[in-house]
RNA sequence: GGAGAGAUGGCAGAGCGGUUUAAUGCGGCGGUCUUGAAAACCGUUGACCCAAAAGGUCCGGGGGUUCGAAUCCCUCUCUCUCCGCCA
């Protein structure tokens, strides 16, 4: 959620940013900032109401401890009428909150500076480019062959047990993601980030701190018995962990890195890029999320871009890093790095990480904060990324790494897996 | 799932209808003393709305009763104890 401050103070350079991120209604600034003018002037009013109900209220109480009744029974009479003075600006306050903070919930997050702008992915801009594509011989396959051909991953009768996109990992297979991920969190924790296994349910409450909701249940599985949404990542109960607290300056940076399944309803992305691995309903990830001082995010960002980065490169796999266009955006992010890994056999480029800033979008939702040098209290900035998503990754390993009769492995996973290759 | 108890400031813990603008202790911060530290003593110590002052809001969340609610009522959530079920 964008501050109402930063609106009224930089209202021309709040609508120009939205623009970059293709945000079409900017009038609804200016209707925020009418609303918050209005609001300010309830508050005030309120407040005076309030402040005599108190004071006579109070005056009722003294009278009564000297015994003098009628006086009390006179002041009573005063504070009935004060209170129908309140009660219809209390209502007409409470109405224009709710109003203005709906809408205010549903600005995105401002681009930074540097992110380009631009409507689709065509838009975004290769920052690098790193590794080595393989050239893959005439019979290369692409993984939804492979993974017969071994017997590790079966589609059918995952459809079978839930449904289409729920893949059933079997022998070398689910070894494989169990080698990935502990590897992962190694790799994460030997970095400095404290090592989680979260709830895969969360609450209304946790859902909206990171940004899913209100926008975007509709991607989220959800339990209406309980009001529980099933976690499309782990970013949204890890960063919760410190919703509603104010944190010590000298505890920032808050480092977290938390292995987890993900759960996402992708309604509306069907029809292309969803064979195999590609594209599934629940998957597993190893997530990393910082909390920052917020002169620092810049500089974590940056740290986390080159942590990724290093991870990919000690798995051998080609990969190239992205900056987002504005439209390409998520709802909450100030900028984001996305990481893609090239698929030899099907020869396309594969997400498997994006990292990014919310700098106070998330925050100011979640009310985290810190206590600065000057003893103000102040919201820091969120971070996070995947480090890694695995299913793209299996994937890309499968198919760059193909052989005649086995799959080799980087050495970086041979004493995960316990093995160099799968045949 | 059943029965009972509870949720108060960073923590512990009193208050159970009107000097609570929340006692007291611990912790934190500042000071006195000390070569320094500890102890002792003194002072200070939450968040939110408002440009600020004044004022207002916040005792798990929401609603109600009342001139007035931390305190009474309803409801939800969570925690603890016992029983049941269960990996």
């Amino acid at each position: 959620m964008l501050q109402l401050q930063a609106l009224r103070q930089n209202t021309q350079a709040v609508k120009d940013r939205l623009a970059i991120k293709n945000f079409k209604n900017i009038e609804w600034i200016d209707e925020i900032i009418a609303m918050d003018d209005e609001r300010k002037r309830l508050q005030l009013d309120s407040d005076t109401a309030q402040s005599k109900i108190n004071a006579a209220s109070k005056e009722i109480g003294q009278l009564m401890a000297k015994g003098q009744r009628e006086e009390a029974e006179t002041k009573k009479q005063e504070v009935v009428s004060y209170k129908s003075l309140l009660q219809p600006i209390a209502e007409k306050l409470e109405q224009v909150e709710k109003e203005l903070n709906d809408k205010l919930v549903l600005l995105p997050n401002l681009p930074a500076a540097i992110v380009p702008a631009g409507k689709t992915p065509a838009d975004n801009v290769v920052v690098r480019e790193g590794g080595n594509k393989p050239s893959l011989s005439k019979d290369a396959v692409p993984h939804w062959d492979l993974i017969k051909k071994y017997d590790i991953v079966d589609f059918e009768t995952g459809a079978k047990i839930t449904g289409s996109g729920f893949a059933l990992y079997k022998g070398q297979g689910a070894k494989l993601q169990r080698a990935l991920s502990h590897y992962f969190l190694d790799f994460n924790t030997a970095a400095g980030y404290t090592e989680y296994l979260p709830p895969l349910m969360v609450n209304e409450a946790t859902a909206y701190g990171t940004g899913q909701l209100p926008d975007k249940e509709g991607q989220m599985y959800y339990m209406p018995e309980d009001n529980f949404y099933m976690i499309p990542t782990s970013e949204v109960p890890v960063t919760n962990i410190y919703r509603d607290e104010i944190v010590k300056e000298e505890s920032l940076p808050i480092k977290m890195t938390a292995f987890s399944s993900c759960f996402r309803r992708e309604a509306g992305s069907f029809g292309k890029d969803v064979r195999g691995l590609n594209r599934v309903h629940q998957f597993d990830k190893v997530e990393i999320v910082q909390l920052v001082h917020p002169d620092k995010s810049y500089d974590t960002l940056d740290e986390m871009v080159q942590h990724v980065e290093k991870l990919l490169n000690s798995l051998e796999l080609p990969y190239r890093i992205l900056r987002l266009c504005g439209g390409d955006m998520s709802f909450a992010s100030a900028i984001t790095y996305d990481f893609e890994v090239f698929s030899a056999a099907q020869e396309k480029w594969l997400e498997v990480s994006s990292v990014s800033n919310f700098e106070t979008f998330q925050t100011n939702r979640m009310k985290i904060r810190f206590k600065d040098s000057d003893g103000k209290t102040k919201l820091v900035h969120s971070l996070n990324g995947s480090s890694l998503a695995l299913p793209r990754i299996m994937a890309c390993l499968l198919e760059n790494n193909q052989e005649a009769d086995k799959i080799n492995l980087p050495a970086a996973l041979h004493p995960y897996f316990g093995a160099a290759f799968i045949s």
